[in-house]
DNA sequence: ACATATCAAGTCATCTAATCACTTAACGGC
DNA sequence: GCCGTTAAGTGATTAGATGACTTGATATGT
């Protein structure tokens, strides 16, 4: 098994690419030149840049709209992603990531308690208020509510890393969790929960943010661990 | 700006694909059918099946190897990945990038000291050694040994996930760490702290390895913040 | 004037069929 | 047994074409 590899014209390609996007200036959502142009001032054909269109793609450095053109992709500027090609995670792995959890957001609440400022506290206010309008709701939406709680928490921290790294937990945590949280009781305490993490944040109480954020996911770790010893029907 | 596209054959094929390595069994480093048989067997043309190869291939779910085939890559079942197409941090992004590891990395020290064992530990030590045989050589190679201390200290801790995160965060800080670590003082102060850490690590004292390793990352960050004020000639 | 339908041009997506470059295993000679 | 050569299998790339989609412009109807 050899550890040097040649480098193929398609990863030259996406070297290329790469130093077109950043030499050209180019914000996530700037429309880039089209497979045929860049065909020709690269000098290949156009299978081999798609080769490498793909790979930047996959990778979220680019968009490939059908019919409309290559666009620069949000992922871009990151450091972290959450692997696009998790589909199932190994036994005891979710909750490994939930310890993740237990690790990082309890310091991110307090760095939002810390720091979090009109704008952003009623931001966060309106991502709960519509998390409320899931209660009853479906556990797709009532769930995605609740992942954008966590989301704009890590936010406010402050640390676009760290928010990376929360993101990606989050991204890759969502089919999982979608399919457990299924019972109404689970539904309104997560919800007083996240009421209660973000009363501390208002409040610019760290302490309590931290031991609050921790709480919940201690939570939220052990109703997962019930189901995952007793899967419902 | 469309939010539904159509899913494309490409995405379909990427479907398939990790279908196949799941339901084959397939653990990393298995070798996977040729492309020819794989397009014959998918009915698609090869430039088609090596869009969904190379998609596969960014994110480390396989390897290609001219001439030889197409192998499971080790990074099928992780969570979280170093974003492949960073060469360049924005301003301040290196600093967050240090502000998350010492978010992270200190209660993984104390993971580490509450739970590591004989082999692990010897395992540690001869990173410490190996990284002691660099301190007059290269930066490169020096710069590797640090980081294998910083990653091995990550799994002494046990939480895959997390040891994932700081893999995926020494990677993408690998490129611009090596190009400021140029002084032989900070080589000789890194080892030393290093190796304070590994003491309460096996002395199993948890608080002090996270002390130790808060004030590590600390000063490392402010020796990075000088460079950035101050960038040698 | 505004709304809707149609069309043309540009764009991405995929195909066909071939050749080129690399790796690995088998075989022959020393 | 070791080394060199060859053949077969494999990934990498090309050239040229067609099909499917998007977007903007134009024409038509109310």
């Amino acid at each position: 098994m050899s550890e040097v590899t040649r480098p193929t014209l398609s990863d030259a390609l996406t070297e290329r690419m790469l130093e077109l996007i950043r030499t050209g200036g180019h914000r996530p959502g700037d429309r880039l030149p089209s497979t045929r142009e860049l065909s020709q001032r690269f000098a290949v054909t156009t299978p081999t840049l798609r080769e490498a269109l793909r790979r930047l793609e996959a990778t979220g450095a680019i968009e490939m709209r059908h019919g409309s053109g290559i666009y620069v992709g949000p992922a871009i500027e990151r450091l972290v992603l959450p692997n696009p090609n998790m589909r199932e995670m190994r036994g005891g792995q979710l909750l490994e990531l939930l310890d993740a959890r237990i690790v990082i957001e309890p310091p991110l609440a307090a760095m939002a308690a810390r720091r979090a400022r009109g704008d952003d506290l009623a931001a966060l206010e309106r991502v709960l208020g519509e998390a409320a309008t899931h209660l009853r709701g479906e556990d797709a939406e009532l769930h995605e509510a609740n992942m954008t709680f966590h989301r704009a928490t890590a936010r406010l921290a402050g640390n676009s890393v760290l928010h990376e790294v929360v993101d990606s937990l989050l991204t890759v945590h969502g089919a999982e969790q979608r399919e457990i949280l299924q019972i109404f009781d689970d539904r309104r305490r997560d919800h007083e929960e996240h009421r209660a993490i973000l009363q501390a944040i208002v409040a610019g109480d760290a302490t309590a943010a931290e031991d609050r954020m921790r709480a919940h996911l201690a939570d939220v770790k052990s109703v997962i661990e019930q189901r995952l010893h007793q899967p419902p029907k």
